[in-house]
DNA sequence: GAACTTATGATACTTAGTATCAGTTGTTCA
DNA sequence: TGAACAACTGATACTAAGTATCATAAGTTC
């Protein structure tokens, strides 16, 4: 689980006062172990009283922060998830963490690889794209185990 | 410009009609140079016309004909674009076709690789994961030649 | 042509996210 | 301390992207 003090620390030294509502949001964020939704989110802030729109505004700050990327499923970009360099950054500085991605078409599960496959390409791909690759974002699709029989 | 015989073919011969609605987003799809969303397609064919509704459903429906793809940019994914596989049909060129791609974080360029990086790794990721994998979706994100500098 | 199937436009609805705004909270500085 | 001020808030209304419903219209088959 990522350290909540690590994130709010950045809110503060970008300037960003570190609200209620916003200490809730980190607090729910750095225990997510799988993408969600913002929605998903509300539902369980709302109870706190903390408002719809501030969920959305805390996401958004949050991303503007690098803490939170945007995922892009098949069916739409509305899950939110910790970034890699959040997760880095608290205490696996083993290797750097990649959110590279196997997706079950029938049941939905999300299962993450272990090691980057893109690692061994990147540095033929910039070469030979000429582009300068900062990141990617990598989904397979298919059938888990438990669902192809 | 696509050829949009070559569409309507597809559509009929999945078993599908070509319908005076289709025929027309068909040709504004082919017509179409960057990225578009379906607010788009619809406010020029509305005039003709055709319905919102049936614009959302015919461009699903080229989807599904892997005619179109989404495109995820990093802020949203509602816009569609002629996939890959379309591109080089329509220039004769290979049969193999892939949607990998290099986004330039500054103008917004796509380039496609020309080779799919994945196809080494597939195998492999099957065997660990125990998924059978059917695609995947890989995009990666930097700075073009042009804007590094 | 009738019978049948598929597709349609209009409309209402849902979901994701944003704008507005009056009230609240945190910070600065006298 | 406390007023002044900016940042932030929840409620509400709104926009934008897409889907469900349904009576009507258009293709297809015989
Ligand atoms: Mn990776
Ligand atoms: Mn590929
Ligand atoms: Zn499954
Ligand atoms: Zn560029």
């Amino acid at each position: 689980m990522v350290d909540a003090l690590h994130l709010t620390e950045i809110i503060k030294q970008k300037g960003f006062r570190l609200t209620i509502a916003r200490q809730n949001v980190v607090d729910m964020v750095c225990k997510s172990l799988y993408p969600f939704t913002a929605e998903e989110m509300y539902a369980q802030l709302k109870e706190q009283g903390i408002g719809r729109a501030t969920v959305f505004r805390t996401l958004k700050l949050l991303q503007e922060l690098d803490v939170l990327v945007r995922v892009h499923l098949e069916e739409g970009c509305q899950h939110y998830q910790l970034s890699a360099a959040t997760i880095n950054a608290s205490h696996c500085h083993t290797e750097d963490h990649h959110h590279d991605r196997i997706i079950c078409r029938h049941c939905g599960e999300i299962s993450y690889l272990d090691e980057c496959p893109m690692k061994t390409n990147v540095n033929e791909i910039a070469k030979r794209s000429g582009y300068r690759i900062q990141g990617h974002h990598l989904d397979l699709y298919g059938v888990c185990r438990g669902c192809d029989k």
